[in-house]
DNA sequence: CACCTTTCCCCACAATTACCCACTAGCGGC
DNA sequence: GCCGCTAGTGGGTAATTGTGGGGAAAGGTG
């Protein structure tokens, strides 16, 4: 499942964010009522929960051996929550990844392949405007996003 | 399918622009009656629905390891609405796209292969501006204009 | 076990969007 | 010129979406 659109909420004094109309229909359509949150590159992953099942799963097989990648699997899964929109389509995020992400009042939800993204408007800028300022002076990038044809 | 042709519209308080007739008959003729808008280099794509799909299914197999190339995809993806012409032929630009653009009330919509691009008329001269000043002195521009044997 | 905090489940209001219909300007034919 | 058509613009209303808050239930703490 893709998720198209960006979107602007505010999370309240109690840490309910909106979620995008759109994506709750696609949601439903799918059978699906439930979504995993997570923590990583700043922002929040937030799953459909049958996808994430299937990422757990890969996780689950990785060999633990190495430090690092034991880590990471620390902090993703245990950064995971299933949270269940309310009657208005808002989630409750818990305050682990709030402060995690930063998200105090402004939020930008964006799409992404499997997945959508939760970011604190300010992060978000930060992130854009790094690839901006820096995305078409890069010239490997700048010849990896032409090959996709745009 | 390509799109040929500048126009110059008005977007109105609601955010509605008009598309060209021209361009609505040529997506009605290839039966589709939906667009997806995204952003990009300052201005807005407008790909007809399925082409878009095609570059989407392309999109969502990068490998999302690069960071940098992640953030594009942020943008990119994350920028794409879906949007159907209304009755008389507009289309609703959300606010996110709509800020990013700059539109408020002069746009430019201008033909490109496989997609046309929505420009605020300030943007849309600068750009112009800019490559009328700088584009023709520059030596590999030049060269490479040439090879395409207009 | 009492108290405090957090979460859940309502309800109500505000803002935005979708879906109509109406008006005007320009162009072509008669 | 006059009519009729199409393209572009503007606006009203109903429905949907987003935001805020109250109070009951649940969970954690001394």
């Amino acid at each position: 499942m893709i998720f198209r659109g960006r979107f602007e909420y505010t999370i309240d004094p109690k840490g309910r964010v909106n979620i995008p109309a759109r994506f709750r229909e696609q949601l439903q359509e799918s059978g699906q009522e439930s979504l995993v949150v997570t923590n990583y590159q700043g922002c929040l992953y937030a799953y459909p929960s049958d996808d994430w099942a299937r990422i757990e799963e890969k996780l689950s097989k990785v060999s633990s051996v190495d430090r690092k990648l034991n880590t990471f699997l620390r902090f993703f899964i245990g950064g995971g929550v299933e949270v269940v929109p309310d009657k208005q389509g808002r989630i409750l995020v818990p305050p682990s990844l709030r402060s995690y992400a930063g998200l105090d009042k402004d939020v930008v939800i964006t799409g992404m392949p499997n997945r959508f993204e939760i970011w604190s408007l300010t992060k978000w800028q930060e992130e854009i405007g790094r690839f901006e300022k820096e995305g078409f002076e890069d010239p490997e990038l700048a010849r990896e996003i032409n090959s996709l044809g745009i």
